[in-house]
DNA sequence: AAGCAGGGAGAGA
DNA sequence: TCTCTCCCTGCT
């Protein structure tokens, strides 16, 4: 068990603002969730946070992949004053952060994300995880799956992948398995790339177009620069912002801001 | 109950 | 480049 106080964190709106779809509530105020194959509890009684976890996993894992080094504050108060939707975006959405998550698991999860919907994505990735990925226990005894490696999907193969509900992306994700797997897609390489670079590669990749490879650069790269425009953004743009959004302003940081308004535009269509 | 939902590939213009 | 259709599936 370890605890902490947090500011600029939210776990619900993490858990909803579609970055994640490993990240369930279990009970009032606790979340679950599986990253790197380990399983996780958090509790948020305000920004008082406890971890079912050690000091020591805390800083050398959770810590990292809450992205707790980063001062969101900051980053609020560049938000231009005038830009009321914005500031109304944020202000909502106030206690989401940018999860470090896994590479490999962002590729295959955005891929299953195209022409989708949240909850459907949701089943999709733990029905993957339950029949390709590990079995795993907690030292409580409690069940979970880690997410499945390159190898175990491309042995899975298009046999066990079709009767995974994923529809026509099913042969996507084998497909960048094996493309892992023969070396066409190197994720050490990935890592170690500039976003224009990490964008160009991964849009090579049979599936993986402009709004996927944002999307992986944002949540599996972390370069907080990628600005995805899918559906929403879309609309949220030709609405509020009719000379384009103001890339300059927020440079380099773009992809944070989009994060704020992806949440307030689900939101405002509930 | 036709049409849509966090797109992309492939073809044709 | 740009536009159009089709793609699996589940939900409304």
């Amino acid at each position: 068990m370890t605890e902490r106080k947090i500011a600029d964190l939210d776990l619900r709106q993490i858990a909803e603002s579609g970055q994640c779809f490993r990240m369930v509530q279990k009970r009032e105020n606790v979340y679950a969730l599986t990253a790197f194959g380990k399983y996780l509890e958090i509790e948020q009684n305000g920004d008082m946070f406890s971890f079912s976890c050690t000091e020591e996993a805390f800083g050398e894992i959770w810590e990292d992949y809450l992205d707790l080094h980063t001062d969101y504050g900051a980053i609020k108060r560049l938000v231009d004053a005038e830009d009321t939707y914005l500031l109304e975006a944020v202000r909502e959405g106030w206690g989401i952060r940018i999860l470090r998550q896994d590479l490999w698991e962002m590729i295959v999860t955005f891929l299953v994300s195209q022409n989708n919907n949240i909850s459907r994505i949701r089943k999709s990735i733990e029905l993957l995880c339950s029949t390709v990925g590990t079995e795993q226990y907690t030292e409580e005894g409690l069940r979970y799956d880690t997410f499945p490696e390159p190898e175990a999907i491309a042995h899975a193969g298009m046999e066990v992948l079709s009767t995974l509900g994923l529809g026509y992306r099913d042969k996507y994700i084998l497909g960048a398995a094996q493309a892992v797997l023969d070396g066409s897609l190197d994720l050490e390489m990935l890592r170690l790339a500039d976003y224009e670079t990490a964008h160009k590669e991964l849009v090579k990749q049979y599936g993986i177009g402009k709004k996927v490879a944002d999307c992986i650069c944002l949540f599996g790269l972390y370069h907080i620069e990628a600005f995805p425009v899918d559906t929403h953004v879309k609309k949220i743009l030709e609405a509020h912002y009719p000379g384009g959004f103001p890339h300059e302003r927020y440079k380099g940081y773009a992809g944070i801001l989009q994060q704020y308004m992806f949440y307030h535009d689900l939101n405002a269509a509930a």
